[in-house]
This record gives C-alpha cells, sequence and structure tokens, in this order.
DNA sequence: ATTGAAAATGAAATTCATTTTCAATTAGAA
DNA sequence: TTCTAATTGAAAATGAATTTCATTTTCAAT
C-alpha cells in the first residue's frame, strides 16, 4: 500500500534515540528479557522512520542494516516495542497493522485517503478528553482509543479513481 | 470471541424492515444485480440482530433459517448490504472484520472491554463535527470515521485477567 | 575465560479470516 | 418457454499473523 504522508515533525534526535534505548533496555530487564543486537538494530531502524510501517516495512529496512535479521524477530520485537510504549498500533484497516513510534510526538491522529493511501496527521485534544469523559461516564478503565477519519484528498478527486482500501 | 453488549435501543420494526428490503432491492437493481431467496434471508436476519456480527457469525445465523445458506454468499451480501448503506463495518481490532445494521439507529460509537469483549454504545455528536472540520481544513472530502475507546469494564478489574483482544 | 541454562533467532509451517474460482443452478427479461 | 447473465456454494487460494522447533546466542554464575 501506498504509502505518502504529510506531517509536521522531526526525527528523534540522538539523545532521543539513547532514551529510548533506555527505555527498551529496562523493559526487557523487567520482563526477564535479553538484550540482542538484532533488538538493538530493529528499535534503531525503526526510530529512524517517520512512516507508519508494517511489520514486512520494517522488517525490510532492518535488512538493510544486517541482511541476517529475520521477519520474525522484526515481528516479535515490533510486539516488545508496543509494550513499553515505544511503539504504537495504527489501524488504517486495509488488513495490515501499522506501527508508528511515539517518541518526542504529540498525541495526533490520521485522516486516510481511500484512493491513493496518504495520510495526513492532525492533532485534537478534544479526542483524549471525550477518551477520559466517555470511560468514567460507564466505569470503564479507559486505557487508549483509536481515531481516523476517511476520506479522498484533492489530488484523488482531481484524478480518475482507483480503490485500494 | 465474546459479545456482550450495552444498549439502548429497540429492534427494528415489521416496517423498518419492509423499508430496509426496499432499498436492498432499489439498490440490486441499480447495480443491475438480481433478487433472490438467500439475499432476502440474509437481510432479514442481520436487521434481526442487535449485535456487531462477524461474516462468520452472521452466517450461522442465516443457516438456521435456510441450511443450504453458504458462507460465501453471505460474505458477498454482507459487502452489498455495506453498499447500499444498510450495513457498516465496525473495527474492533480483534482481527475480524463486523458489521452492524444502521437502520433507525443514531450515529454512534463503541467502547470495547479489552478483557472481555464487552461492547458500549455511546453518542458524541463532536466526533461527527471534527470529521467534517478536519476535512475542511486539509482539503479531503471527508466520508466517514472510526472512534473507538478501549478500555477494561468494571466487572474485569475485579476479576482475575485473561486477554481476548 | 568457561560453562550451562534460559532465551533468542529465523526459516518453515501453521492458522485463520478473507477473497477468488468455477462448475452447476437460478432469476427474470424477451 | 427460452436464453443469457447472474448467482450460488464448495473448494481452493490468498495473505497477514502467529507458532514451531532446531540451532545459536546471551549472560549470570562459576
Amino acid at each position: 500500500m501506498l504509502q505518502r504522508r504529510i506531517d509536521d515533525h522531526a526525527p528523534p534526535s540522538r539523545e532521543d534515540m539513547r532514551e529510548a534505548q533506555e527505555i527498551f533496555y529496562k523493559h526487557l530487564k523487567r520482563v526477564g528479557l535479553k538484550h540482542t543486537e538484532q533488538r538493538d538494530t530493529i528499535l534503531r531502524t525503526f526510530l529512524e522512520t517517520r512512516d507508519h510501517l508494517s511489520t514486512d516495512e520494517l522488517f525490510r529496512l532492518a535488512r538493510k542494516k544486517d541482511a541476517k535479521i529475520g521477519f520474525t524477530t522484526v515481528y516479535r520485537t515490533l510486539k516488545l516495542l508496543a509494550e513499553c510504549g515505544l511503539a504504537s498500533e495504527v489501524a488504517f484497516h486495509d488488513g495490515v497493522a501499522r506501527y508508528e513510534h511515539q517518541f518526542n510526538r504529540r498525541s495526533h491522529h490520521h485522516m486516510v485517503c481511500t484512493d491513493c493511501g496518504l495520510s495526513v496527521e492532525f492533532f485534537s485534544p478534544e479526542v483524549g478528553k471525550l477518551e477520559e469523559e466517555i470511560g468514567r461516564k460507564y466505569h470503564f478503565d479507559a486505557t487508549r482509543h483509536t481515531f481516523q477519519i476517511y476520506g479522498v484528498c484533492e489530488d484523488c478527486r482531481k484524478k480518475p479513481s482507483r480503490k485500494l482500501i
């Protein structure tokens, strides 16, 4: 699936990277897992991206740095990263799980073009408030939410259409 | 997956049912498809439910009315119903596509318990406004959105935990 | 530095929902 | 009734997600 995007934030700095690694290592230690070369490479690769990556996409990137990294390891590492809050799943409903790194980022949401896959980030503090409010009302311990808007972007409205999502 | 739910609306009346059928038949005619016994049974079954059904769940229900209805037909009919607005997909992110019928219902959203699968409906007009607003801002022709809140319900907070989603 | 148990790895196999194929059947217009 | 296009549903295919398992690696205790 095509991955274009529009956003407005910088990639993580050297120190950000180090801090993320520390978070990851502490998490590994906490749950009794080991620090490995592969996990390191995968985290580094992940943090360097600015996209919403599928496991396969991250696998291809990580493999460029270390040709013997396997898909399965990337798959499992992504789960570990999600566990300790460094990655979070974004569901674009195209049948593929995607992740983005949460480092140094404001809470945001996505609007996705159903024609070309373009994703636009937007920021809306109201949504977070709503999560809290509704959770309180129905006595849920609300932990997260998903909010996506789907539509057709300006460019695609001008083009002959082709459905991707 | 367990499907409990909390909501506050009545099942469709006899007339509602008829109206939905008419919408469906008109849609079929419009796109040059035929009116069949199976499609009829599947629509009727679907409208009688109040749950968020997976294709397989609807298939099992429809089969009770007509033992020779196949999974594939239910699958395809659900797509047709979604096309003409009688069904809409709700993504609970548990790996299964679910549908609910849109007949006689206010626009609503779901909060889902990640432990037991309980879903609570809630109503929040702000979310619709947000869709419109963000779409305008980024020049998208916004057509739909998804909004779900995830958390742990009151009951599950008291029980020993078991992860389902 | 060595050892050994526990964890990690990754290729391959499996699972499972979804989607497609295709031969037989059916709807409905002429 | 006849004919053609659509429908059906069983089975096969697809494809992402997950598990298995033999081998390799990590790391804490020697």
